[in-house]
RNA sequence: GGCCCGUUCGUCUAGGGGUUAGGACGCAGGAUUUUCAUUCCUGUAACACGGGUUCGAUUCCCGUACGGGCUGCCA
């Protein structure tokens, strides 16, 4: 990275990494809209404003945008914030974080916006329109490809067509109304997307957009442009389905006056389907049986509520890392990093332009990754919701030890209890097929043999009893083959797991002595019976 | 339909005018291990297509195809 240190008397310094532009005091947000859960997509794009804010020192701001009175979902907002908690995305302004350019939520600065209409208006940049839903439903079923424009403007009901006295007698008779932007013919809007480079539009494609609503509130494109400018913001980073409407944003922003110091754009590439095509839906989620939101959601019905990567057994960061990496790279070939790594190696340059499938066995094989390197006492503090759910409370030194012992075994947190449930609790089920195979006449009676001999150790440590295990053994001219399997099996019920002696040594003497009775009380019959 | 964006192994991606096109996930095989897992090794597999430009194109340009987004008084 160079850095460029300008003289003092500039009023801003910059500096450059990996070609992008960044000014000094950065100011990014994340603009969620609270009509619902927070799609996966919305977190990573949040990663995405917070790590550009870390990087440089700048500002990470939460923004609501619950402008749509109708959509509003009660609740959404606090799995919104919820959910940047639980990945640690904690927004340095926002609704419940402070800040000084408040309020944070668009319903509460209704007038804010409507005095910026009302200037648009008086400079001749917005007009009113008065046709009612109906009416332009009409119009769009009387013509193919109908669009509220220079061309049709004309033939509706607004401030442009009528005169101004039946203007004003509609609006003093509180007729309804909304206020389109007037957008200029025979116009080239250039965007510089940080991602996509120029992206070009020509004024004569766009409509007349609406910016204030018949309710009085603002559609997302005025609010957007308003707070972006009064809060300060230098980086919109939002999704690809922005790209299109951000002609009429800059449009905004020249009628205004404020195009010169308009913030960078940059267009993330979408989140697509794990198979198919399209970009990923919640229907993708129930379909599959695979999260594709951070956190569970309790809608209304059971077709509007979804599992959540956190009940899924995620930790957090593992799918902040896994987020990172879908549509952008370090340019390397570095794929596990810390929240802090990936504050220091992101750059705005390194993201890919093209939508990336969403792939949940990579999302695994980085939970487990994580799961492997976290240490016991960490892991524990995750684990014991899951054993407690069950009925158990250990003490942490055994949780610990368990999680030490099983981490290398799983990939998500619930894991740890169903493949290791025996070591709270009486084996469930035994493994008969391979039972069958490894219980022979005489073994029965090495079993008891070896109880006896283990009863009378003193430690019943790991390399105590592999020491004492091995000794047995010799004695009677077996091999570890002929005894540990079935050991295992009467531990643990399966031929999976960790290596027996840590099972041993974890379980106890008496439990794990306990087991080899009952393996031998009914071993025999178990066979038998099947 | 119109406008906009995109296209390297099945997936995430690196790379970039001349490379054995690299890594990771997955999958397959092997080594280690009392089991499973971990770890290690090996293998599998890609520059969408057609034209240019060029000594040379996967890389640059133009088309085409395909995919995606937008096209609301939703965000």
């Amino acid at each position: 990275m160079q850095r460029f240190n300008l003289t003092k008397c500039c009023l801003s310094a910059y500096f450059f990494t990996n070609r992008i532009q960044y000014m000094d005091n950065i100011r990014v947000r994340f603009a969620p809209s609270p009509t619902g859960a927070l799609h996966i997509g919305g977190v990573r794009t949040a990663l995405y404003n917070y790590l550009l804010a870390r990087k440089t020192g700048g500002t990470f701001i939460l923004r609501i945008e619950d402008t749509d009175q109708v959509r509003y979902v009660p609740g959404a907002e606090d799995y919104i914030i919820e959910t940047l908690r639980w990945c640690g995305l904690i927004p340095d302004e926002g609704p419940g974080f402070g800040g000084n350019y408040g309020p944070y939520r668009q319903s509460d600065r209704k007038a804010i916006y409507q005095e910026y209409a009302q200037q648009l208006l008086e400079s001749g940049h917005a007009y009113y329109a008065f046709d009612t839903p109906e009416e332009l439903e009409a119009a769009r079923s009387a013509q193919d490809n109908f669009k509220y424009d220079a061309t049709t403007r004309e033939l509706m009901r607004n401030s442009l067509s009528m005169p101004q006295t039946e203007v004003q007698a509609l609006l003093d008779a509180g007729v309804p109304y909304v206020i389109r932007l007037k957008v200029p013919a025979g116009e080239e809007v250039l965007i510089h997307d940080l991602i996509r480079d120029e992206v070009r539009f020509q004024t004569n494609e766009l409509d007349d957009k609406v910016i204030l609503k018949a309710d009085g509130m603002p559609t997302y494109h005025l609010a957007n442009i308003v707070d972006d400018r009064l809060m300060k913001i230098t980086h919109v980073i939002r999704g690809e389905e922005w790209l299109s409407s951000t002609a009429h944003h800059v449009l905004l922003y020249r009628a205004f006056g404020w195009e010169a110091e308009m913030p960078r754009f940059a267009h993330l590439p979408l989140i697509l389907k794990p198979s198919g095509k399209g970009k990923l839906s919640k229907r993708d989620g129930v379909q599959l049986g695979i999260p594709v939101f951070p956190l569970a959601w309790q809608g209304d019905t059971a077709e509007e509520s979804f599992t959540g990567f956190r009940e899924a057994g995620f930790l957090p960061h593992a799918m902040i890392n896994f987020l990172a990496m879908l549509g952008w790279n370090p340019g390397n070939d570095q794929e596990i990093f810390s929240i802090s790594e990936l504050c220091d190696a992101f750059t705005l340059e390194k993201i890919g332009k093209a939508g990336a499938r969403f792939d949940i066995d990579k999302a695994r094989w980085f939970n487990q990754q994580y799961i492997m390197a976290m240490d016991d006492t960490s892991l524990a503090a995750h684990v014991r919701p899951y054993i407690e759910a069950e009925g158990h409370k250990p003490d942490n030194h055994f949780l610990e030890a368990f999680c030490g012992l099983m981490k290398e075994r799983v990939t998500l947190l619930p894991d740890f209890w169903e493949n290791g449930y025996y070591f709270f609790e009486a084996v469930k089920i035994f493994d008969t097929a391979t039972l069958s195979k490894r219980w022979k006449p005489e073994s029965r009676e090495m079993m008891l043999a070896l109880y006896a001999e283990l009863n009378e150790l003193d430690v019943f440590s790991a390399a105590d009893l592999h020491t004492a295990i091995d000794r047995f053994l010799e004695k009677r001219g077996l091999k570890h083959g002929d005894l540990l399997p079935l050991l295992r099996i009467a531990l643990a019920g399966t031929m999976k797991g960790p290596a027996v002696f840590e099972m041993m040594a974890l379980l106890g003497c008496e439990e794990s002595l306990r087991r080899l009775q009952t393996a031998c009380d009914t071993f025999d019959s178990l066979i038998a019976g099947q």
